[in-house]
DNA sequence: ATTACTGTTAGTACCTAGTCATAATATCGG
DNA sequence: CCGATATTATGACTAGGTACTAACAGTAAT
């Protein structure tokens, strides 16, 4: 029934993550341990008390409310350009590019300098995409710089534009996409 | 110095809702009065206690988060949501969202509007979009509204699931996604 | 002038969910 | 079996309250 310590103070991490509105009672009946106990673990496990945890998750909500909308309209750094030809484009991932959760670069963000980029490459007033194809070969996470280099690949009809955009951080593919784009051919 | 009863209490309560951390022995101060007066207008005035209120500050975030996605970080607003089923989310275009030139949405809002949607729909802490294949077949402009409705297909592997996301502006197509998720576990 | 009422302040007991410090007991490994 | 580690108990204290009672000042009505 109960568990030894070690493993009982990693369980209790993981729940308190999960729960963080549960109190050290409930928690020692979870755990069939004493209150004093959950409290020296949480004392060992650096947890802050209940009132402590919910406080910065409401904290940490406040912040986040104030930050509105990250889809401005910095969708890379454009560093090369041939008209109809070729370029190539910077994005340097933030902390406003990835899930809070886990840190990874939300797909959209590399979709969005690819796309943007695709745009930019067609020497025309008017560009849009029709359809696309993609593929996130890797996940990319906060800190990373993400580099897209895009490629005029021709016209299947005279207002079909093929771009192709690989996107990379390190020399390593992190999305790849085939962009069909529409163009007013003036 | 001090004000009348009325003035008084409307005035702490826009105080509260604006910053809902503070204590009765601050509000006490702030409006020169004691704390019991403090705390009889608040029982006037239904607000409940600190505590209880950063409680429910708090919980606004944690009930409110979809599996893999805080409610906030989903692009566009999520009317109806059946985990691992369909979702349907609403963008309203505004100038945010288009091009200066000719006010036409860009590609990558009704991505991220999609994409996102297939992140929330996925009943799973880690959703990643894998690869999508994508049309955009119809222009948005600024002043509509798009409604996307993401529809669980199925699995290929247990990793992987699909999605498939329809966004209509009256009831015309503008958007088609299939949308291949890697998912981590369940 | 007395009564009634409102608004404010004061004080008490109690509550929750803790803190800190110390002591006593239980359990396990060698 | 002994000693170290782990656990539980105990008491005193805290913040930020609730709930209740009592008192008092100022105003208005009778």
């Amino acid at each position: 029934m109960r568990k030894p310590k070690k493993e009982r103070q990693i369980l209790l991490k993981e729940t308190i993550e999960q729960k963080p509105f549960i109190t050290d009672e409930a928690l020692a009946k979870l755990f069939q341990v004493s209150i004093q106990t959950i409290r020296l673990d949480r004392m060992e496990l650096n947890i802050p008390e209940l009132r402590e945890r919910i406080k910065s998750v409401a904290a940490s909500n406040w912040n986040e409310t104030v930050k509105a909308l990250p889809l401005e309209e910095v969708i890379g750094e454009i560093i090369d350009l041939e008209l109809d030809k070729r370029a190539i484009s910077i994005l340097d991932i933030t902390k406003d590019h990835v899930f809070s959760r886990n840190k990874i670069a939300r797909g959209h963000h590399l979709f969005a300098q690819a796309n943007s980029l695709a745009v930019a490459v067609i020497n025309d007033d008017l560009a849009l995409t029709a359809n696309a194809e993609i593929k996130f070969t890797r996940q990319v996470v906060e800190g990373e710089r993400v580099i897209a280099k895009a490629r005029v690949l021709g016209q299947d009809k005279p207002s079909r534009t093929k771009v192709e955009v690989e996107s990379f951080v390190d020399n390593e593919m992190v999305f790849q996409g085939d962009f069909v784009m529409y163009r007013s051919n003036q």
